[in-house]
DNA sequence: AATATGAATGAACGCTTATTCAGTAACTTA
DNA sequence: TAAGTTACTGAATAAGCGTTCATTCATATT
């Protein structure tokens, strides 16, 4: 009668269960002993699993790292998308939650800033790392433009050229989480966050508020 | 009669010179391959040696990939430190100095770049690694703290945290090597330098003309 | 209960790679 | 010129790794 479809699910277990597990596992790895250390013995046992599971279920070693690479690039976006979709419609505001959410507990979770630089270690001699890299910062980069078109407009505001800003804070964005990655006097997301925010206040001091 | 101490060394060389040749194989390598895909093999072929020739003067491949970043890293602190002697006593001056040494043809080559981002890749779980790219943010930072200190005191600028000011630019400089890195629309060390200047412009707008 | 399905295992295989070291060639000194 | 020294070579070795696949076993279907 009561349809229980996945009770308990000790041996087998759904694809895109096991998919999701291992490239957690992959993360977990990369994050601990980095890209060029990472084997499949070690993904395998982190996620609790035999040897040729990853064969299994991605086919190959770089084609697990590549979904790895995406799965953590889709993450990124949803956070940010779901952070605008929070805010109001004020431009100063959506400027605001935008770069906030870059330093939310999620993204910039120090695992998840490994996986980024691992990748991007490699993605000037890897076409298809570097694509994904690539789309990373136009989608970004096109939400930031419209938004601070927007509030340069509305709040007048002169001599700003917009695209070298757009260059600007997503460069200062990158730049903190290699901070948050390697700093030796701790450097938390809390701290990266407050920088940029020191910088929004400076570029447009009308709207201080909105940057706390 | 005439001391001729080295024409043509054609087989054999000083130590320096063949582990110099050595480390420049090794940046070509991560440049062309990446850190993960860098074999003895291709650094010694790329250098136009033999085989064991990389053990014989480094010990070990992680001894050689290890004096490379030392190296890099030791390139970039005589880059800025010399900028820094050419520029005037004036503190703006020196500011824009140190921060166009950046994107210097030397420094921001793309071949030093992809081996910034490729031992940052691997920093988080290498400590030794992870020691040479703190080392080399905390000189540049006191520097340019110390420079900032000077302009803002000197020149009457007001509600400026200098950390976190210096955190600031430190972080952009590197997301622009970043962006020049990876950009999929050609962006390059001029762009990088403009967009740094922009913002330095924003922050002190009684020296503008110092950033050109 | 019997059979079929396909997820998961893990030992075995073959390839790649770092390292070693006995031998060779270049240069120095006597 | 002969002996000694040092840089260099490159074939051999051993360890590590990704991948394969025959087998096992939990679950679904009949």
């Amino acid at each position: 009668m009561t349809a229980l479809p996945k009770l308990q699910p000790k041996r087998r277990a759904a694809k895109v269960v096991r998919r999701r597990q291992l490239i957690e596992a992959a993360i977990e790895s990369i994050a601990q002993r980095g890209l060029g250390d990472t084997t499949m013995a070690h993904v395998s046992k982190t996620a609790g699993l035999s040897q040729g599971i990853v064969n299994l279920h991605f086919k190959s070693k770089d084609n697990l790292l590549y979904e790895t690479l995406k799965y953590v690039r889709s993450e990124y976006e949803e956070n940010w998308r779901s952070a605008l979709e929070n805010a109001s419609e004020a431009p100063a505001d959506q400027l605001a939650e935008l770069l906030r959410s870059d330093y939310n507990k999620k993204v910039a979770d120090i695992k998840k800033l490994a996986v980024w630089f691992a990748f991007w270690g490699e993605a000037k001699s890897r076409p298809t790392y570097k694509k994904i890299c690539q789309e990373r910062v136009a989608d970004y980069s096109q939400s930031l433009a419209g938004i601070l078109e927007r509030l340069i407009n509305e709040d007048g505001y002169d001599d700003i050229n917009i695209p070298q800003l757009v260059e600007g804070i997503v460069a200062m964005a990158d730049g903190l989480w290699l901070n948050i990655l390697i700093s030796a006097h701790g450097f938390r997301r809390r701290d990266a966050e407050a920088v940029m925010m020191q910088y929004l206040c400076q570029i447009f001091p009308k709207h201080k508020n909105a940057f706390k």
